[in-house]
RNA sequence: GGCGCUAUCGUCUAACGGUUAGGACGGAGCCCUCUCAAGGCUUAAAUACGGGUUCGAUUCCCGUUAGCGCUACCA
């Protein structure tokens, strides 16, 4: 049974590319059959934040996908020195006692820089010596230097990678002030939870060189790596928070009013696919579908822009969601975006602009002034219908009060009476809805009108018809 | 600078050496229509560049260019 690991580092809110790295995780753990583990890999305890913390559980809840297993790293920091310990015992580490200050001495420009002799090569006596009279120092890798063969591994998505050991840092175990670093912690500890597969962003692929140095070191099988792409903004860069914004951040997408598995979706057709044309996918054949074959080698742009913060794709799955979704559950879910509105309402609203809405926030906008006591003031000019004037607009106006105030408020009936009008005052039926959906709606473009004013009811449609026909006489100065 | 990874329409992607280079989003147009949507139909749009290998390269190899990553006592 396989056992995979998802391990954010908590330094600030959950990354849509973190994201992808968890559902992917969470794919190749369901579709085996095998155990997803959360490790929150904090120990870099200056940048690590409380509420980065709950940021990432939010996201992740959000996502309702769940995880088996949860560890926080730095309640593990013992088990992480035992095996750096272990390491320096066999050997392959040593002492370096060159202090933090001169570190920015390391010369990069020409070839990488790959230890500082003098300590590397610092006799076991002398390196304890100057141990036990308490100087600090840093433990690091002692990366064969005599071996010429390169180190290897077989990553499932890049194939085999090698590289030479001079070309590999002696890199820092554990620090002076006896932390160990992310290479040390992560390695320990997914030795002792018998992680089987890593599947991490490519940002780590030449990082597993070292990884896999100190598996050997650690006396563990190098589990299998699986690299991701990763995710970048339209200019090429990567996603940041800096730079980006919002856009880069999980519960952004949460609060505009997408759905939790529209975005998972959406994020597992960047850098992956199922290779049969299939884009919408539900939770069931994503995991049936995932394999490591279909995940891509290039990096995956998420097309935003400033103007339209969220990829057009997401936007299009999320909409086709909606569409399909069961009413009563589109309803509970709209609720949260417009204040006050009660579920009853908003289960007779749903019908009406479920296929008009792509964000479940965009109910607040498609669909206000069923909420509304008062409508938001608007141009007179819109109750103008086409080919028509105000006169015009003032006899649709004075002719659908009338109307609507003896008939029953049901799409049929509504139908035939208000087009019987539009043809007594001889005018085209669009012509006669116009003034009539723009003076219940306030705006010219809204659900089809009959559903609409059945929705809204006679009292409703009554008097704000009134308010429209006062607005339209003051406004033109009609009798 | 060194090392590594990558390169197909604007974007996400398909094409185990032989296709009119396919699909999706987005765009444009038409139809439907009480507006807006939704839906239907049509359409524009790509193999980074240069060399090989081969009867034949999007596909294999080399180089160039570009992008990204790593090169921390961050993760």
């Amino acid at each position: 049974m396989p056992r995979v690991r998802f391990a954010p580092s908590p330094t600030g809110l959950l990354h849509i590319g973190s994201a992808r790295t968890f559902i992917f995780n969470w794919l190749y753990a369901r579709h085996n059959n095998g155990t997803l583990v959360l490790r929150i890999d904090d120990t870099d305890v200056d940048r690590n934040t409380e509420s980065s913390v709950n940021s990432i559980f939010d996201g992740l809840k959000w996502l309702d996908l769940g995880w088996d297993e949860l560890y926080h790293q730095s309640e593990r920091i013992d088990l992480h020195r035992k095996v750096a310990w272990k390491i320096f015992e066999k050997g392959l580490a040593y002492r370096d006692f060159t202090p933090a200050s001169a570190e920015e001495s390391k010369d990069h420009s020409d070839g990488p820089w790959l230890f500082h002799p003098a300590m590397r090569e610092l006799s076991a006596a002398e390196s304890q010596r100057r141990a036990d009279a308490g100087e600090p120092f840093v433990l690091r890798f002692r990366v064969p230097r005599e071996a010429s063969h390169p180190v290897e591994f077989r990553d499932a998505v890049y194939g085999s990678q090698s590289k030479l050991p001079a070309d590999i840092e002696d890199f820092a175990l554990l620090r002076s002030n006896g932390l160990p670093t992310y290479h040390m912690a992560s390695c320990a500890d997914d030795i002792d939870l018998n992680i089987t597969h890593i599947i991490r962003g490519q940002d780590h692929l030449t990082n597993t060189f070292k990884h896999v140095l100190i598996f050997e070191a650690a006396g563990a099988a190098p589990p299998q790596f699986a690299h991701l792409p990763l995710l970048i903004a339209p200019d090429g860069s990567k996603l940041s928070k800096r730079k980006h914004g919002p856009v880069v951040s999980v519960t952004t997408y949460r609060d505009a009013g997408f759905l939790p598995h529209a975005f998972v979706n959406f994020l597992c057709l960047l850098g992956w696919s199922p290779k049969d044309n299939r884009e919408q996918l539900t939770r069931q054949e994503l995991v049936d579908a995932f394999s490591f074959e279909g995940i891509n080698h290039s990096n995956a742009v998420v097309n935003f822009t400033d103007a339209d913060p969220f990829d057009p794709k997401a936007v299009w799955l999320n909409a086709e969601l909606i569409r399909t979704m069961p009413l009563e559950e589109l309803a509970k879910q709209l609720l949260p975006f417009v204040p006050n509105a009660e579920l009853s309402k908003m289960l007779r609203v749903a019908p009406l602009i479920q296929e008009r809405i792509k964000l479940l926030s965009d109910v607040s906008s498609v669909a206000d002034f069923f909420f509304l006591d008062v409508l938001a003031p608007y141009d007179s000019v819109e109750l103008i219908p086409q080919k028509g004037d105000a006169a015009m607009a003032l006899a649709v106006l004075t002719r659908a009060r009338e109307v609507l105030t003896s008939v029953e408020f049901n799409h049929d009936a509504l139908d035939h009476a208000l087009r019987a009008a539009a043809q007594e005052l001889k005018i085209k039926p669009g012509q006669m809805f116009q003034p009539i959906r723009v003076a219940v709606c306030g705006r010219k473009n809204a659900p089809p009108l009959f559903e609409t004013l059945e929705v809204l009811g006679r009292e409703t449609t009554l008097k704000r018809i009134d308010a429209a026909h006062a607005q339209l006489r003051s406004a033109f100065t009609l009798v």
